[in-house]
DNA sequence: TTGCTATCTTAGCATTGTCAAGATTGGGGG
DNA sequence: CCCCCAATCTTGACAATGCTAAGATAGCAA
């Protein structure tokens, strides 16, 4: 075998992650191997580990090019000109296309566990935190004159993270395709997830009506 | 040692599970080990291949036995006598509290890619249907007369499950601690989820308004 | 007691994460 | 032009893990 394929020349890192991403995407989490990384990039069992510490730092350097990725199109949703309000959709409907789109990122991105030891100032923190201040100030411009701590504008920064994230979730691992649900069609469960028809409103003092 | 310690007496089984979920509960799903949770209760690394074909199959019945938890919850939710709206209200709760209160069944059930091989007909699926059934059941109410198929109601199923499940999955991996919502307290949290203030309401042809 | 069945153990293999020590590469100084 | 050095990669090894085969042991029944 020619020796000059094994060796990258410094491209290796690059290479490792691509490979890795790969690897996630017809294997899962749980299928992510770093010697089958190693292999199938075509180089020995410990190479890698002269560009991550572990397994946990390829595995936290994937996320975080992820949540950049993912910054760069809630940038590209923000910065066209439009209403405030279309723009928080905007953004909302890029969360959930990414997470269909580049499954295997938001499989990394949404296992903090997997790459934060103790979780403190992991860097991937910092960009996920950058990716969640774009957010809210999305929903911040479609109330101007609210003041940062506004309750309004956490409620309404609560509901749409969660929303885009829940959706996220239970549709790549194919729970929403198991129940009634299942047999609409994922453009047809996005504009519905957006849609507000009726609403169970919860009053303060817990009572409830629908409107 | 004395060696009936390790024999079970066909109550190996339970003794598994529970021992598993204490390790998950420590350790994360990372760190769920068929060797330790086999030296944890007592018994030698192969002892568990006698009541669970695989790992696989053990977090499959763990994950069975949380959704029969959760349905349990939902049951007792439901049977109180209160308007359905209010019904619909507790049993969001339920999911999010049992998530909290039982996270080691939750991470399980959230990771269906460990124990459905090719994911056809697991028994777990069943259960896990049956709990959306509930909720999708209980969303009906609320919408007297209308047909199954109805798009508010499968609308309002939609909302109601990404949201508790969407905010379960981000408070147990604390990744809203992380953000500025994280220095609200849970309870306060809960409650910001059920309450409908101003809400973004986008229109089936585009129209964004605020209301 | 004797033998049967369910249950558990011992021993071992393949895979994986990780590390130490050595080999290889390519570019820059002599 | 050649040789040396730092960067890069490999070999070989160990411990932990999932899993299996073969054998041992417990408790029960006749």
């Amino acid at each position: 075998m020619d020796r000059t394929d094994s060796y990258h020349h410094g491209a290796l890192r690059r290479a490792l992650i691509e490979t890795g991403l790969e690897l996630i995407s017809e294997k899962g989490i749980s299928g992510f191997t770093l010697r089958e990384v190693a292999k199938r990039t075509g180089v020995s069992t410990a190479a890698p580990y002269h560009h991550f510490k572990d397994k946990a730092e390829l595995l936290q350097a994937m996320s975080l090019e992820g949540w950049r990725m993912l910054g760069e199109r809630f940038k590209v949703a923000s910065s066209a000109v439009e209403t405030p309000s279309v723009q928080l959709r905007a953004i909302g409907e890029e969360y959930i296309r990414f997470a269909i789109e580049y499954t295997p990122y938001f499989r990394v991105m949404s296992r903090p566990d997997l790459y934060c030891s103790e979780g403190i100032d992991d860097q991937g923190e910092v960009t996920a935190l950058t990716v969640f201040e774009m957010l809210r100030s999305a929903v911040a411009g479609c109330f101007p004159g609210r003041k940062k701590d506004d309750p309004d504008l956490q409620e309404m920064v609560l509901h749409a993270w969660v929303m885009v994230h829940g959706f996220s979730a239970l549709w790549i691992d194919g729970s929403i395709r198991g129940t009634s649900l299942g047999e609409l069609g994922i453009e047809e469960l996005i504009s519905m997830l957006f849609r507000s028809g009726p609403c169970i409103i919860n009053g303060p003092d817990g009572k409830v009506t629908i409107k």
